[in-house]
DNA sequence: TTGAAAGCGGTACCAT
DNA sequence: ATGGTACCGCTTTCAA
């Protein structure tokens, strides 16, 4: 038995190991490393003394000398690791990863322009096989430097700029379009429409798609229906209200995210009107189908979209030198209760 | 200009650096880790020489002469990073360790027994500061000779059996008693109880709770109505058709974790009973609020555990040397409509 | 089958 | 203010 007054002794190196088990630094790498060409006695010996000392290789150190020198880590920025996008993204690109023995260093962003670049510094000092990158600024040139010494990037949600890298990306305007056209074709001619900073490229293209939907049949949404920059559930919340208090209010809301659609329906309810006024979101998300009326959203497939991304950081890393591709993603309508309400005769 | 065709040219080093700024590597050291003692114009030359090399410190390198030789990383080890629990708890985790310019090594665990030893290897191979934990397995034994290495651990969610290390965990019995005695209170005594596999901890004390609830009222639950080893939303689903199948069907439901709530609430609107049969949840959800009616929930405070969890790794790796604490988190109840539905007269 | 020596990219320590 | 040399823990290369 070990004893508890032994905790906290200093880590065994190979070198101990091989004293112990009175053989050279050499045998026992090649026992730890399962190289052949060592007899079963040596094994043994060597084996044991691993076990006595509580030895553990330590990575950094082989990895600095090992000619393929792959830490068998990826960096993934994301917006927020709590956020169900993130979330399931980081879930599928964990999946990929794993195959190739591949772990997941993940950052919150939280839209921190200068967090970006912090994080992108760190862990290429790091020294990752690859980024993936849900970038919270509006240009990447800071990148360029990066990617010239052999860290791969691929970029997901939201597309580079100043930096030609991988992307993989939902189509956000055929989405806006898709959910604001579904609307229209019920009838409702006064749909409001919600959406985030509009500095946030993906916010700006779901309000494009929201606008072209419109203009497709010959229409101009009303100006004072359309809301954007708002960054909350309880700013959102409190706009429908507001739009809601207006002479003609509108009959049916446009969503472009989902906490967005969070704060609509707590407003819809409080003024009894969830199975009057119709709803859509962009972004599906957990429950969606158990609400009343069920929410009927524009769904992009995060796990899609995360297992591309990882399929493409390691093409890179396995040396692919072809030029930057980049994958729209269609985003599909999932048709559940909300969004089928008819507007008043 | 830097052109393409430079781009995959192997990494500087720091004696290149030196070798191009015409210093020596010491030099060199001392300006990249903003030393004193360097003057201006030197500093200017070497700081030229790194931007032209796009020359980056390798981090396992420094650490491996350094004396404090921290990685600067934790590994975390949760049930599935994509539910809303296990990535709370690892966004509070992130926020603590950011404070300490700490990174987080997340994996997901699955249940898988065997991959939570695979990981802690890889982790502690690794030499993370640090090891957060949601156990997959029943014991953790092999852990104690990772602990003697001084690899500190905290247990989260489930508590450490075979080795002796921190924990927070949340106070399960009571959540579960909490949950079935506000059914109770109301009047309600066929409450169904719906739990997940019991050889896990946290759900037989969940069940306990629901046990004790009864029995503190001189109450025996219906053996019929208690369902244990539920592992998915429609597996919940069936289960709940089939009780209010039965000739007695349950009045209210005491769901032990939430997407067995989500399954019987699905149950419970295609049966058109969604304003007739209680409704209890233990895990709170995004959305849950939204619910109609909204859905009372037994709250775990995710955030509160993840800083719990994240200032006790950091005490460990400060060197604390204390026993080991268990944190027990108390649980609350959040009145929101589905848990307050009368029995029938 | 086994081992000695060099070196990976840096830091520590001591001179100068 | 700057540099030289040993050395961190391991792999590589080559010799025995």
């Amino acid at each position: 038995m070990t004893s508890l007054s032994e905790a906290g002794r200093s880590r065994a190196t190979m070198r101990e190991v091989a004293a112990l088990a009175g053989v050279s630094l050499k045998t026992v790498s090649r026992v730890v490393n399962e190289e052949a060409g060592v007899s079963a006695d040596v094994r043994e010996r060597v084996t044991s003394a691993v076990r006595h000392l509580d030895y553990r290789p330590n990575l950094a150190a082989s990895n600095l000398r090992r000619t393929s020198a792959r830490t068998g880590l990826i960096g993934a920025l994301v917006q927020d690791l709590s956020n169900s996008f993130s979330a399931g993204l980081l879930r599928a690109l964990e999946d990929t990863a794993r195959a190739r023995r591949t772990g997941v260093l993940a950052a919150s962003l939280d839209e921190g322009v200068d967090r970006e670049r912090e994080m992108v510094h760190d862990l290429v000092t790091r020294r990752v096989d690859g980024l993936v990158i849900m970038p919270a600024s509006a240009r990447q040139d800071y990148l360029v430097a990066e990617l010239r010494t052999g860290t791969p990037a691929v970029f997901v949600d939201r597309p580079p700029r100043g930096v030609d890298a991988d992307s993989v990306v939902v189509d956000n305007v055929t989405g806006g379009r898709m959910g604001t056209e579904h609307l229209l074709a019920q009838g409702h001619r006064r749909i409001a429409g919600l959406f985030h900073l509009t500095q946030i490229v993906t916010a700006q293209q779901r309000l494009d798609g929201f606008r072209a939907a419109h203009e497709a049949r010959g229409l101009r949404p009303d100006p004072r229906l359309v809301v954007t920059d708002i960054s909350s559930t309880d700013e959102a919340a409190h706009v429908v209200d507001q739009l809601l208090a207006l002479n003609e209010p509108p009959t049916a809301i446009f969503a472009g995210r989902n906490i967005l659609a969070s704060g609509a329906v707590r407003s819809l309810a409080e003024h009894g009107l969830r199975r009057s006024v119709a709803l859509v979101s962009f972004d599906d998300f957990p429950l969606a189908d158990l609400l009343d009326p069920p929410l009927t959203v524009v769904r992009q497939d995060v796990a899609r979209i995360g297992r591309t991304v990882g399929e493409m950081i390691f093409q890179r890393i396995d040396g692919d030198t072809s030029p930057p591709r980049h994958v729209v993603i269609e985003p599909t309508l999932v048709v559940r209760g909300s969004g089928e309400i008819p507007p008043p005769p």
